[in-house]
DNA sequence: TTCGTTGCAAACATTTTGCAGTTTC
DNA sequence: GAAACTGCAAAATGTTTGCAACGAA
């Protein structure tokens, strides 16, 4: 499973890696799936990306970076790491009197292909 | 129920909102509160934060800002805009043919009460 | 034998929805 | 009277959990 994660760069829900994985382990059970990405969570080996349409979405890379999600098509792109974010990280720990762990720059919009496709549909 | 949401700054849940206004109108049903806010969204009037232990949570302030979010007790607390994300923003949307219509800065971390009663239990 | 893992089904929690009744304009 | 809004209960959804069976060390 982790390597599944660590392929594909879809940032999948539970369902999508149930069903990824059915094919080669016809008996495997949802409850297992969400058993396992659970305990790869608790082990930093993969990270949650936050609920696009209420499921969970998971991510085989946990190196700092950006995403961007499409609110049409629910879509997770990664971007670079947005790095003027760290300091304002550290600016916010001090500030505040947080313990400032981690943060996520979060890009909201609509991706190229579904752009493409309100195009198509104009013609 | 968009007054509440403007008054306070602890970024509610429905339940909470639900709870909060049952005082005032006891006959008040937990769907009107979940229809009332997705009808508030709508509209723009007040936004979404993201689910924190698997609750939606909403805000009464759509002017951009940040958040602060305490993995410990789920506390969200508002942080000043994050500026260089705007400049960032417009660069994905150049880089990748997205069409990048808002972005989220979240820092996560331990609030400072939640440091201070670690800190108590330690005497 | 002990520990960890699994499939299955039941349970759980949050959110949405259909319906009938009520209010508002 | 049409349109919008409500309480209620049922349903739908995504996720977690208990249990018995299986596996490896």
């Amino acid at each position: 499973m982790l390597a599944l994660l660590r392929q594909t760069t879809c940032h999948p829900s539970a369902d999508w890696v149930y069903r990824e994985m059915k094919a080669e382990y016809p008996d495997l059970s949802l409850g297992t799936v969400y058993r396992n990405l659970n305990h790869l969570c608790e082990r930093g080996l993969i990270q949650r990306v936050g609920a696009v349409n209420g499921q969970e979405r998971y991510d085989g890379v946990v190196a700092p970076h950006s995403h961007f999600i499409c609110k049409r098509c629910g879509a997770i792109v990664d971007l670079p790491e947005h790095a003027p974010g760290r300091d304002y990280l550290d600016a916010v720990g001090v500030q505040y009197g947080f313990q400032a762990e981690g943060c996520e720059f979060i890009v909201r919009g609509v991706c190229r292909g579904c752009l493409d496709e309100q195009a198509d549909a104009q013609i």
